[in-house]
DNA sequence: ATAACAATTGAACAGTTGTGCAAGTGTTCA
DNA sequence: TGAACACTTGCACAACTGTTCAATTGTTAT
């Protein structure tokens, strides 16, 4: 018994769905190239750690471990998509989450990447006012 | 004159900052992940789309101007990441957002990346519930 | 069964990206 | 001023990623 239901694509299922006109063209591209800046283990794992607060570069590198040039080359990535904040500070220059945005990018990412809701009550702290 | 060290950063300025132990250690990585998938331009076009409504791979195709393969593969790694669903319908596979957080990402990114908050009033009819 | 359509996959190539080293800038303090 | 510290940058190279083409799978219709 044929059925006569869906030959291919209905046509009304081919709906008005234009090219994306939704959002403006260099806001999509903006927005990728923030998530190819936190799409990166080494420069997420910064990101985390600045979300419990401002950290110089040498402490980042002790924390991770690394060369201070390695995390200056992953500070430059981020500063470059504008997702970190920078101010110095006598001898040294203190870094930061830019923004609420970053904070809420980064709690969304984690929490869908963890089974249930990660325990991220240090990261409130930092993120509740804006400037 | 060799003096108490200051050793570098004033000693209450490195607080407890350990290694992130703060996040499961595997949740950064699949975050990570999941960032460098929405870290592609086309790709990024592709879950804005979906954004509007499920669809399949031709009718992505046509809305692209894309092949058909180029699409699927773009596809893979976003279902890689788990960031899109998949369900057959006859000849046509449709493809839609997986669920609210990959929302989430796409909202909070595109509002960043926008100078005020951008029109999302399509989307908010597919799945927002908050704001 | 065969044909036609829808979508996926593997492989190869070009282009991009992260890292480590060496050299450079800017700041503080003696 | 000079030396020491804190960072940054340029560059080269290995590793990775996106795209394309050809071949393959799966589904529907004849």
């Amino acid at each position: 018994m044929p059925k006569a239901i869906d030959p291919s694509c209905a046509p009304q299922d081919h709906l008005s769905r234009q090219q994306t006109a939704l959002v403006q063209p260099g806001a999509i591209e903006r927005a990728a190239g923030i998530f190819r800046a936190m799409g990166d283990g080494p420069r997420l794992r910064l990101l985390t750690l600045l979300g419990q607060g401002e950290a110089c570069v040498t402490e980042m590198a002790t924390a991770e471990g690394e060369d201070l040039s390695t995390i200056s080359q992953r500070l430059r990535v981020l500063r470059n998509e504008g997702l970190v904040s920078r101010r110095r500070n006598g001898k040294h220059i203190l870094y930061g989450l830019a923004d609420q945005h970053v904070v809420d990018l980064l709690f969304n990412a984690l929490a869908h990447a963890s089974e249930g809701p990660p325990d991220l009550s240090r990261f409130r702290s930092l993120t509740i006012s804006k400037d």
